[in-house]
DNA sequence: CGCAAAAATGGTATCGGTAACATCCTTCGC
DNA sequence: GCGAAGGATGTTACCGATACCATTTTTGCG
């Protein structure tokens, strides 16, 4: 079934087949009827591929995450493919694994021609910079921030997250400060800001339980029965994420540590669950829906040749202040 | 930058640069080197559009999920994806959003004509269903159990598990049993599941709080407050997932209620969590990331033209007892 | 060394749409 | 009633790869 054979049973051209499904304005009501009843009766599905090679439209966007299991991206995906898809796009989903497959993956996306690549991140190899680049493809990098992005970005610092961390501990009198982390890349931005704020009040030393990353429950109780191992006094605890948190939580709860009594614990990401835990959870919190919806709109702007006048967009964050410290 | 191109300057046709990129054991050492030289030296990447037009093979595999955000599915996209980026596939990923869009979204998807689909869940719209047939792409539904499914399917019986649930709760001497249920589609069958053993056993009321889809953390609160509220007398809470459970803990512990000692709780989908919380959570585990792993498997037998032996697989569940019951 | 078989390479057509331009048919104003 | 302008439709070529078949080159062996 190709648009010749729905032409030819409808008594037109193969291009007025193709204009009634894709500028419908363009078309007789007639014509228009005609044609579609013979579409709707013989099962006719245009070949995008076809269509795309001759108008250089994939009307394709590439999403590429590091990984998705246990990890923020998910509402930033939806609200991506949301509103990719209300204008007519499609998401290619490239999962780099965390690991350092991100060159061959977005090598493979490229040739798909996508009219649009989400990237989660600003490290990525100069090798992949300068093909995306050479590219002139809109790119948007998410969840960071630099002066330097590839194109555009959607993002926020998170060094100064790590900072506004140690400084609301700090301002609730904490100056002995574990910290429960993850290993991944931006995690390790914000525990850097977090340790040059403390070193500047003079607490050079922070003992720290380094779980692989990315958060999960059960490495938070192992990240705090580690803390407390060490001998390390330690009033509060900071973690890389909610969920890791939620873990340090639940460890001291059986361990009969008072949170925020004994120890106060603080999280990162605002997870659906962290308002509403016992004790809830203090926690930066982030707007992930919002970053995938900006990313998606400096996108599509770019995509339909808008200049984007705001090439670097900061979503920044919030410290939202709860029962667990 | 075109094959043609890389062909004139590497002195050769434009088929053995072809050959040189996808069949590299079919040219000489010789003229493989002076291919792939010109192809690092000028950044070609290869129009994979316009070779799978021709071929007819797109190296995509779409992917429609309802949705994403606080679902179980995470662990099945991300063993999905790898399984076929291994294969050198690409996943589409298509979000149905829950409401009735799967028609249009699979229409569009077809379009791309993808090598395979997989779909979550067997209740497509019956002019869907014709559609997938007619296309003779290779179809894999996945988390539910049909004796007659669109083509292939991984899954389990979510009836079945629902009745597990009962009879573990009656097993226990539960019988004043209260639901806090999600109501997505397929909570809806093991909800059935459950309320049917529990008629047979001369139970046909059971209070229920019904939240809507999907499980969240706060809805396990709420779902609680409500079947308190209702005076029903409760001795066990069956959840339909794992999140929803961790909230109707955290709302009784929030009122003294013991657990499992006063109420007994039970959840669903053997979350990353559920091994740990305090007290660790009494479920249903599936096999979530082997689901992804078999439907690739399942798909890639079939484009590479094998025939499957078994179209139906049941990768059943498995009741986990913890300490919340 | 000569010939058949196999390996390497090339020429041409084609996948199924749409861009660009051409043509035909209305409509409307004077 | 006629010409201009605009709307509807058609013709042709082309997007950039690869399938298919033909041709050339190399290899192996008596």
């Amino acid at each position: 079934m190709t648009i010749r054979d729905v032409a030819k049973v409808a008594g037109v051209s193969p291009i007025t087949v193709s204009r009634a499904l894709n500028h419908p304005e363009l078309v007789t009501p007639d014509t228009l009827e005609r044609v579609r009843s013979v579409v709707s009766r013989t099962g006719y599905v245009p070949n995008e591929i076809a269509g795309s090679l001759r108008s250089r439209r994939s009307r394709i966007v590439a999403a590429v995450f590091p990984q998705i299991t246990n990890s923020m991206f998910v509402d930033t995906i939806q609200a991506l493919s949301d509103c990719l898809r209300q204008e007519g796009y499609q998401v290619l989903l490239g999962l780099s694994s965390y690991e350092e497959r991100e060159d061959e993956l977005i090598a493979g996306i490229l040739g798909r021609r996508p009219e649009g690549i989400y990237l989660t991140g600003i490290g990525h190899a100069p090798d992949t910079r300068r093909r995306l680049i050479a590219s002139h493809i809109p790119v948007v990098e998410a969840w960071d921030l630099t002066p330097t992005p590839i194109d555009m970005l959607v993002g926020f610092s998170h060094e100064k997250a790590g900072e506004a961390m140690a400084r609301y501990l700090l301002a609730k009198g904490h100056r002995d400060i574990g910290l429960v982390w993850g290993n991944d890349l931006r995690a390790g931005v914000r525990r850097k800001g977090l340790l040059s704020v403390l070193a500047e009040h003079g607490i050079p030393e922070v003992p720290t339980g380094l779980e692989p990353a990315p958060g999960m429950f059960q490495r938070g109780r192992e990240g705090l029965a580690e803390l407390l191992g060490s001998g390390a006094r330690v009033s509060a605890v900071a973690c890389s994420s909610d969920v890791l948190a939620q873990g340090v939580i639940a460890e001291a709860q059986d361990r009969g540590i008072r949170i925020p009594g004994d120890i106060a614990v603080m999280g990162f990401g605002d997870f659906d669950f962290a308002a509403h835990t016992s004790p809830s959870l203090t926690t930066i919190a982030i707007e992930k829906a919002m970053i995938g919806r900006l990313a998606a709109q400096a996108l599509l702007a770019r995509i339909q040749g808008k200049e984007v006048a705001e090439r670097i967009v900061d979503v920044g964050f919030r410290l939202v202040e709860r029962d667990s410290t």
